[in-house]
DNA sequence: TTGTGTGAACGATTTCACAGCC
DNA sequence: GGCTGTGAAATCGTTCACACAA
């Protein structure tokens, strides 16, 4: 490994001292491609086989993998579980994440429903809107609950996680609310640039952009192959 | 300007030879900022005020524009107007792109229904899927179709770009199928990686994989600040 | 012999700093 | 005087190639 002080032989996984967001965006996908290896009951992956259903190439694998620490054989390979193990110590999945949801229009409520996060390690714990006609609403396991009462909600749920699922025009107030409640990690679905001062973490997913990137593409007929999760952002 | 022949004074705009991904990505981070700053009724920006909003560095972002061709004036800044039209046409926003949408499960509807796609330009032409009960109904502006006809859909209704909003287990096959329809652009929300042939171009987005990042993030503490739209893709 | 782990070479992107034009 | 456009420098990320361990 490469900078271990040496008093601790088995890090906790979570990474010493910082992984690249290229690094990071790379091992969930790692992630899932094992979850698939070990669901069809594979106990050993190379970096080759594991790479090459990652999309990308085995030596950009090992490398990812060599910062976190030597957890494969050589000669060998990988042992698929014992690695998803560590990839998610690393992640820090192995806490319980409680993520609210801001905003329950047609997309909140999608999101709320669809239950299984892909992966465990996040649980729904609050649906908010501000719209009285949806508050009260069943919506999967969750009942919506009031926007107004954000910040009590929050603190009730220990919420330390937040979606934005709302319109462009509702965001950035409702962003600087939960930024205001304490979230520090928040994911927007919303079509806006969105402001958070230093110390919170904001990803946004979008549509719109992304059609505006396989517009371009498409439009020079030329294309990429595979792109797999888009790396990660300049912070 | 870089290369410019000097038969073609006033490039298309296109792009004149293939843009880096992570230049893509920030171009429709200010096309929605001067957006913004359009509607806010400004008619000029400085380099420094269109990268604030967007969160990069004044130098990226005279970087990524001269990149296009002139489109500044020394001394003054940009037309608002003018350049959002530029960045339109690099990004091939000129033309029409007619979406479908393949599965209308919770997301596949909240999507049909999300309209106006942060951007004119896509249409949504069709919304498919494969469940009889679900097939027929009425969502936003479209009915939904019968998945099994695929193909004549797409035919009749010149489907360049297809979304998956579907299951993992049913994401792959319908993947294949699509790119077997002739569509080369696809935009996945399946939580599963995806193979596609070389000369099709595929991004994905995932609320899982968002939410593992941010966990990342969250479980150092520390973080960075504002993240635009992560960069590109390696293709 | 096989396949990981990793320094070193390479390539891409960002930042710097300033020349050039308004 | 102010701000864009851009070579050059610095930084970051990927690929190569091989030492090393099983």
């Amino acid at each position: 490994m490469a900078r271990a002080g040496g008093t601790d032989p088995a890090p906790t996984g979570a990474g010493e001292r910082g992984l690249p967001p290229a690094v990071v965006a790379r091992l969930t996908v790692y992630l899932r491609a094992l979850g698939g290896f070990l669901a069809d009951g594979v106990e050993r992956v190379s970096s080759e086989a594991l790479a090459e259903v990652s999309g990308v190439s085995s030596a950009t694998l090992r490398k990812d993998l060599s910062q976190l620490g030597s957890y494969g054989t050589r000669g060998v390979g990988y042992e698929v579980e014992n690695l998803r193990q560590h990839l998610s110590e690393a992640l820090g999945l192995t806490r319980d994440w409680r993520v609210a949801i801001v905003g329950a229009g047609n997309l909140g409520r999608a999101l709320a429903r669809y239950g299984g996060f892909g992966t465990r390690g996040f649980d729904v714990v609050a649906l908010l809107d501000t719209d009285p006609q949806i508050i009260g609403n069943e919506v999967g396991w969750l009942r919506v609950g009031d926007a107004a009462n954000l910040e009590a909600v929050f603190r009730r749920t220990r919420t330390n996680m937040a979606v934005l699922a709302l319109p462009a025009s509702a965001a950035q107030a409702a962003c600087d609310r939960v930024v205001a409640a304490g979230v520090r990690s928040i994911l927007s679905f919303a079509p806006t640039i969105l402001q958070v001062p230093e110390g919170v973490t904001l990803r946004k997913v979008d549509m719109a952009t992304e059609l505006q990137i396989l517009a371009y593409h498409a439009q020079r007929g030329e294309s990429g192959g595979q792109s797999g999760e888009p790396a990660g952002d300049p912070a």
